[in-house]
RNA sequence: GCUCUCGUAGUUCAAUGGACAGAACAAAUCUCUUCUAAGGAUUUAAUGUAGGUUCGAUUCCUACCGAGAGCACCA
């Protein structure tokens, strides 16, 4: 029984009355007294014929009968025609979940891969990072859970401007670390035209790798920042399958430009810079060769989209990024679209918020970021003060620590800043991912001590945590569908608070009905935290 | 100045054009001889302003006020 069932049913009814059967809207009501499926097509007829929306939904009702897995349908409120679902139809779902897990597919061996995170090299890995990373990773998960292949991708600056600063400031320095080398050198580079010129000249020779000491130390950066992330992305529950560099596209990008630049889609700009005109689109003029003749980031991404498709014939590509550069975007797909329609058709961007400190924006150009690491190390300390009595293993801390903080970041919707305050996203109370953590340690552990075999029959009667589990795979298709954890977070919250009611007032472990859709729960709840990227201990 | 995004309880966030705008934090009260009290129960509080479209608007349109981002060689 799914929405498509229930429209049927009042499309049938609308043509025995004769009525021009319009498109009926069944919704699942937010308020519970609401009955299961809601539908307002006696609201949007009642004008057209000419009567009272009640009457039209009574007509309704009365044509629609008796139907199989429909326990009683009632008209409420202005017009509102609710269904209510039978008991056997919510025990069927959750039979179903027990087996499936709640999986869909959806996607079903599409090809996907998926851009994400994108650390640069020579810079510390910041929460805005962490914040990219957690936000591709659980829509990655999403879109595996639909049954896609997925590739995940990370694209990592290692040319360019801001890492010729780093190296600049480690030069001037050598005790500098890499993240301190970056803001002398902006700073730097800020301060005198003479600096600015010479890190520019630093820039060439990084690029050209035509200076044996600068060589030497930029690769030493490089495989310093490699190892770092790597270890950052092993403590996220995180991986990547293909790393692209920055200077892996540079040619490419030349060389696609160069070609537009011969069929116009390109022009020659002020002191020989190659220009693309977004105006004619709407858009605004970028750059995407230099007057060095270097090709600037909306170049390269030209080049990256055919390296990609090289490595991977993808039937979609996902690109994660913060909605601070969505208008560069819009031009280089615009540009994409001339140059190389087809991958453009397959192109999704996706700009995410950036997180915010309560006095401004954070910056690793300022140095005013705080590390991930740093990050994960205050939490995880506060988690160890708080679990001291309780014997846990040392990973769960972490588990929780980055349970608590993955939470945070995917439980608004994503395009929006986060305000980042430290003292809430190390609460362990209310919305949080430990309370979910929580949740699902305490289900297991009742089904652990549990005296009977579960069984999903005899429910004495169908209540709200029963509803609500079988609306998984529906939340699960939503939040895949647009591209937004969020739901998964908000679905869960009142998940473990419908379970956690449900634990307070029954005891569970004598009753096999109970200790089945205990294990419903369990089982839901491990597979959404999953989705989350956030691990599910059995203890804590 | 132009373009884009956004204004919802004291705070941080929700709400395919639908029923009484939901949570959480903060505050108050109650609740462990029962399977994990990091839990449960109860109480208070909000759609920036002015219009419009609609049976019905937090949602769509217009103007204004306010915030943020972007607007030629950084990403």
């Amino acid at each position: 029984m799914v929405k498509e069932e229930v429209k049927k049913i009042i499309q049938k009814a609308l043509e025995k009355m004769g009525a021009e059967a319009s498109e009926a809207l069944v919704e699942v009501p937010k308020e519970k007294t609401h009955g299961d499926y809601s539908s307002n097509v006696a609201l949007a007829l009642s004008k057209k014929l000419g009567k009272n929306p009640i009457e039209v939904a009574q007509e309704i009702v009365a044509k629609i009968g008796e139907q199989k897995n429909i326990e009683k349908i009632e008209v409420a409120g202005p017009g509102f025609i609710n269904f209510y679902l039978s008991r056997e139809f919510f025990v069927g779902e959750l039979k179903k979940i027990n087996k499936n897990f709640g999986k869909n597919v959806s996607l079903k061996n599409k090809k996907i891969i998926i851009e994400y995170t994108d650390p640069n090299i020579l810079k510390e890995f910041h929460i805005g990072h962490l914040m990219s990373n957690a936000i591709g990773e659980s829509i990655s998960r999403l879109i595996e859970f639909g049954g896609a292949k997925v590739k995940r991708t990370t694209w990592q600056s290692d040319v360019g401007l801001g890492i010729a600063k780093a190296v600049y400031g480690k030069m001037r320095n050598s005790l500098y670390s890499w993240q301190d080398a970056y803001v002398f050198g902006t700073k730097s580079y800020e301060e005198s035209e003479a600096n600015k010129k010479e890190i520019v000249m630093l820039n060439k020779k990084i690029f050209e790798r035509s200076d044996k000491a600068v060589n030497k130390l930029y690769d030493e950066g490089k495989k310093w920042s490699l190892k770092y992330f790597d270890a950052i992305y092993k403590k996220l529950g995180t991986h990547f399958d293909y790393l692209i560099f920055e200077s892996e596209a540079v040619d490419l990008a030349k060389k696609i430009v160069q070609e537009g630049l011969k069929n116009g889609v390109f022009q020659t700009g002020e002191n020989g810079a190659i220009i693309f005109k977004g105006e004619k689109f709407g858009l605004h003029t970028r750059v995407f060769i230099n007057s060095e003749g270097l090709p600037t980031y909306e170049a390269k991404e030209l080049g990256l989209a055919k390296i990609k498709y090289g490595k991977y014939k993808y039937d979609k590509s996902v690109i994660i990024t913060g909605n601070d550069i969505n208008e560069y975007f819009k031009v280089l797909l615009c540009a994409m679209k001339e140059m190389l329609p087809e991958l453009e058709a397959k192109t999704k961007h996706i700009g995410h918020g950036n997180m915010r400190l309560p006095e401004g924006k954070m910056s690793s150009r300022s140095g005013t970021a705080m590390t991930a690491e740093s990050l994960i190390e205050k939490v995880k300390e506060l988690v160890v003060e708080k679990t001291k009595d309780r014997a846990l293993d040392k990973n769960v801390d972490e588990q929780i620590a980055i349970g608590a903080i993955k939470y945070s970041i995917l439980k608004q919707s994503i395009g929006s800043d986060i305000i980042y305050d430290f003292e809430k996203s190390i609460s362990f109370e209310g919305d949080s991912g430990p309370y979910l953590q929580y949740s699902y340690a305490r289900a297991t552990s009742v089904l652990r001590k549990a005296t009977v075999k579960p069984l999903l029959a005899g429910a004495p009667e169908i209540g709200s945590l029963e509803k609500l589990l079988t609306h998984f795979p529906k939340i699960v298709a939503k939040a895949t569908d647009e591209y937004e954890p969020h739901y998964i977070v908000l679905y869960l919250t009142e998940l473990a608070r419908e379970f956690n009611n449900y634990y307070a007032h029954h005891t569970i472990a004598d009753s096999p009905y109970r200790v089945a859709l205990t294990q419903a729960f369990s089982i839901i709840m491990k597979n959404g935290l999953w989705l989350l990227g956030i691990e599910a201990p059995e203890k804590m």
